[in-house]
DNA sequence: CCGGAATGTTACCGATCGGTATCTAGTGAT
DNA sequence: ATCACTAGATACCGATCGGTAACATTCCGG
């Protein structure tokens, strides 16, 4: 087996340089490995080493590697949440509006990070069967799922749950693409593809920035 | 960390009862073994172990574990062109036809299979960059793409490589969305949505067997 | 029947895995 | 100054990792 990458571990001195306390500064490096390495391609003395601290103080705040995996799992989650509420607070009380502003959101994060969903690549590593983070991963994308049926619903569409489906598959779908083939490949139409399904449903086409109002 | 699945590794017995020479029973153990619980998740001694002889042997076979993975990952595109082999076989002449085949194909892989794509499954566990692993699944991709994007332009598609990618999009994702959420997930609606934009693009929809023509 | 090739067996290598014990050094509040 | 708590350091545990050396055995073609 060809050795892993081991040019420096960017992120990792970040998570060192700020002063919080050791717990904040294991998970910091957690997520950065995690994201980086895969779960099952970083190793418990990694993440101390990386947080600037050893082992033994990492097992003092998490009691197995399984908790630290559940913590990233779960930051994953808020940061999610987070993304959410950027979307609302910028369209509020348009529906529409924040359904192509999460397209537009999703598209960004879809270019900029090769990596693809943490939490889709977590299901992947987790293949012990009842592993407690697949029960994380699924309540997630479920709870995103409905978010997404939600927002189609108020916006009109025709068949609401449907297009949520459809935008789901189409989400993840241009994530995984990425991953394989780049930016290049099928995912460089991921907007124009969800926009087109999105308007199929029924509902209007959003007002492109820079383009006059047709009235 | 919780220890792996142990319970019996059938597929792993299933090679051993063939009485094939050493190297086959290999590759067949490593195809299942890597497949249900990931390359990472997957020892060479377990490998030897499940084809019924030893780590020497396989080692006279293959140069390194990374050898034998990417036996794996060209078995598998290998499988693929099988399938495509009888989609066409299947509807001969017929691009159409063939397009719905091949949805069809993907649907009944989506519900079978809980693992999901091992090419797409692989690019995740393959971190290290450059791993020789992640061209042969690229090339993969970029090959499964274009046959279908070809299939779209002789079926008469208005934009045969946006309907393409599309497809795509809804293929990986389903997959992905799949080992999630389930099978009761989006990737339920994964034959409907992909008709439907496959219609969107003027392909006539195929006739639906036990339903009569409307002419 | 013989000889060479393929295979099996066993033991080993250094490295890393997840996880723990022990002891010391620092820290902050009273 | 004291005391309890937090953190650092180091060594260790058994298990497994990918990979190899050496030797015994089996098998098959000439």
């Amino acid at each position: 087996m060809a050795k892993e990458n081991s040019k420096q571990e960017l992120g990792a001195l970040v998570a060192q340089a700020c002063v919080q306390r050791p717990r904040e500064r294991i998970v910091a490096s957690a997520q950065d490995l995690f994201h980086r390495h895969g779960i099952r391609g970083v190793g418990v003395d990694a993440i101390a080493e990386a947080a600037g601290t050893n082992k033994m103080t990492l097992y003092r705040h998490f009691g197995s590697k399984d908790d630290l995996i559940l913590e990233y799992l779960n930051y994953k989650g808020k940061k999610s949440d987070e993304i959410w509420a950027e979307i609302e607070g910028e369209s509020p009380n348009d529906p529409a509006g924040q359904l192509y502003g999460f397209v537009e959101k999703a598209a960004k994060f879809i270019t900029e990070d090769e990596r693809g969903c943490d939490l889709a690549n977590a299901a992947v590593e987790l293949t012990e069967q009842g592993h407690p983070g697949l029960r994380v991963i699924e309540e997630f994308k479920v709870r995103q799922r409905d978010r997404l049926a939600g927002l189609c619903q108020a916006a009109g569409a025709s068949q609401p749950g449907l297009l949520a489906d459809a935008l789901v598959l189409l989400i993840e779908g241009a994530r995984v693409s990425r991953r394989s083939v780049g930016t290049e490949g099928p995912s460089a139409n991921f907007v124009r593809t969800s926009e087109a399904v999105i308007a199929s449903f029924g509902i209007p086409p959003k007002d492109r920035p820079g383009r006059a109002p047709s009235v």
